[in-house]
DNA sequence: CTTGAAAATGTACGTCG
DNA sequence: CGACGTACATTTTCAAG
């Protein structure tokens, strides 16, 4: 993973794949005024070097049955973390989980089908230590790219 | 945006989609049996009832300038909301903002090319009330897609 | 990085169940 | 109406310069 440092051409393909990760290699080049064989080893290079981690269609989670959106923190003993992470990785409604500095020991982010699954997935982790859990009542941001500067 | 129920091709194109949204129509097709046209339009009315809400390129973070991830908690009284969120809407560093339920009444996620910049980020909201900031050590799990039942 | 040709894909339309 | 097959435009890929 040598970090090759980014010219402001890869800057500006990044920035339109974060809008639209469908665009063609053509019209990426078109925008950036390169021609589509340029572009796409561009590109190929960018995921080579992990600057580029994929490529992810955002759902609507209320459509696919998942109306519930919440923020729990975990309050564990370090000597619990294999545990826990075990159990994390186990559990597909949990979509996001950082280690992190503070009281809490971990951040996870967590969907749910209703309130009742909510709090049954919640209280997987009650043999572990403590949770405090924020229920999203509504999203005013979400899905922003990276300010990418040029 | 009517609440057209999904079929199982529907579910499986989505899932697919959540792990490579670049996939081709006719690549698509062939996992799920669909000829190439049939599922251009499936997936053209999938975005048309707002279950597909886009198509994002997933960047390192770190690759891009941006070492450090936080997660903001902000206790700010309900008056103050609107200058809150136009606050928010400015800072391109902040890339979520949910309304919670709780003591706090917003829970951010914000990138920073540094811990001086992240404090001076949490700082712009000082004014307006208390905050609680995790940093993240390190992410254990990230970018996982919404569990899809077949 | 560009050009140019071959293969694959995307899109529009006619047709069938 | 939804899905298919054909026909044609666009894109991708690969070679060579």
């Amino acid at each position: 993973m040598t970090n090759r440092p980014l010219d402001r051409l890869d800057k500006r393909l990044l920035a339109q794949l974060q809008v639209d990760a469908r665009l063609s290699f053509a019209e990426l080049g078109r925008r950036v005024g390169l021609s589509t064989p340029a572009t796409a080893e561009r590109i190929r290079k960018l995921e080579e070097h992990g600057v580029l981690r994929g490529y992810r269609a955002e759902l609507d989670s209320h459509s696919i049955g998942y109306p519930v959106t919440a923020f729990i923190r975990l309050y564990v003993p370090a000597e619990s973390y294999p545990r826990v992470l075990a159990v994390i990785e186990g559990m597909p409604e949990i979509r996001e989980a950082h280690h992190v500095t503070g009281e809490a020991s971990f951040v996870l982010k967590a969907v749910a089908p209703s309130l009742i699954a909510l709090e049954t997935l919640i209280s997987s982790f009650d043999s572990f230590g403590k949770t405090e859990t924020s229920i999203v009542l509504s999203t005013r941001l979400a899905a922003r790219g990276l300010p990418i500067n040029p």
